[in-house]
DNA sequence: GCTCAAGGCTAATGAAATTAGCTTTGAGCG
DNA sequence: CGCTCAAAGCTAATTTCATTAGCCTTGAGC
């Protein structure tokens, strides 16, 4: 084709996702994105109709990541496999605590695709529930995830300020959650 | 004192909850908002130090609102109690849509004074468990909290999508928690 | 009736995103 | 071998915001 790219979108993602995990999804300027790709900012249009859907791309990306986790960590179809799949849940998002809150935001993604990624996701938690019928099965998939979704949320955004044990209270919960959903 | 205001605090950050209400948070603008309040940008500046220190303003004013909703919905310190609360906190939520997720975003509040305000909030559910100890109450606490707050933050995303119904999901999910709760 | 500080205003500055329009270069073809 | 052309860069606007500087107005209290 043509000039030699010094890029490419995959690359300019995983920037993206590194400058955000660094410094915040506000430090996710265009111009500071293309300098440290060693390009200028218009040029980054060549690539992506505009920043949002650079973090649209990033969403996607941690979106995936999360569900890959998700179904690493899921080994039998057991109520340990149900925990486990908490704990890495709340790891990952500890771990990318300023990309983790844009999953759920008001979510640049929309319709089939944003379907798409998100399923995969959710399908591993359903899956353990096959012996459910498939509303409750649902309906359980998106208790413990909800209660997962939140409390991490809350964490991140320093939101428990009453002390306490954080740690045993997540254990607590998610045990406890775990517990109730197996038998009902 | 002096030139008499067109304006104050109060009404500045009430304007500034329809505005976000009706438009969404980008649509605060600064000159945006003084345009509603009938002044000019910089004049706005004579109240607030700035864009974010309104936003700040609203979410206070928000938690407030969330806190006075929640304590409003306690009557006893029963399980039934317990379940209105979610529904309470849950139509909130979902009666400002645009409001609520700025509650536990980043978060510009800080410190003390949001040790306080989010204090009252937490406050009334901790006392419906008032027979355990604290410790185990303030996880009790944190488990519906974060159940209900991960909920609704899925649900106003658009992130239930795999059909199925929400509603009983989230009924399922508050009861299944509350009951396990009351137990363990 | 003077004064002065709070609360307005206009004009300027500075950061970002985005657009317009030009330049470079190398793959593929004749 | 040299030509061409489209992709990928670039510089120079343009626009939209937030914020700052500096000035003007007015009414409460003396």
């Amino acid at each position: 084709m043509a000039y030699p790219s010094k890029t490419s979108s995959d690359k300019i993602v995983s920037v993206a996702i590194d400058l955000i995990q660094r410094e915040g999804e506000e430090a996710l300027t265009v111009a500071r994105l293309a300098a440290e790709l060693g390009i200028k900012a218009p040029s980054l249009y060549k690539h992506f109709s505009g920043r949002d859907a650079i973090i649209e791309q990033v969403e996607r990306r941690i979106f995936a990541m999360l569900g890959e986790a998700l179904r690493g960590s899921i080994q039998s179809d057991s109520a340990s496999s149900l925990y486990s799949a908490c704990i890495t849940h709340r790891k990952f998002a500890k771990e990318h605590a300023r990309l983790y809150p844009l999953l759920f935001s008001q979510s640049r993604l929309d319709g089939n695709e944003a379907l798409d990624i998100r399923a995969q996701s959710a399908r591993a938690i359903i899956e353990l529930f096959k012996n459910d019928r498939p509303n409750v099965a649902l309906s359980k998939a998106r208790t413990i995830t909800a209660y997962v979704h939140g409390f991490v949320t809350i964490e991140i955004a320093d939101g428990f300020q009453l002390g306490g044990d954080v740690e045993s209270a997540f254990e607590y919960g998610a045990k406890t959650i775990i517990q109730a959903i197996l038998k009902n």
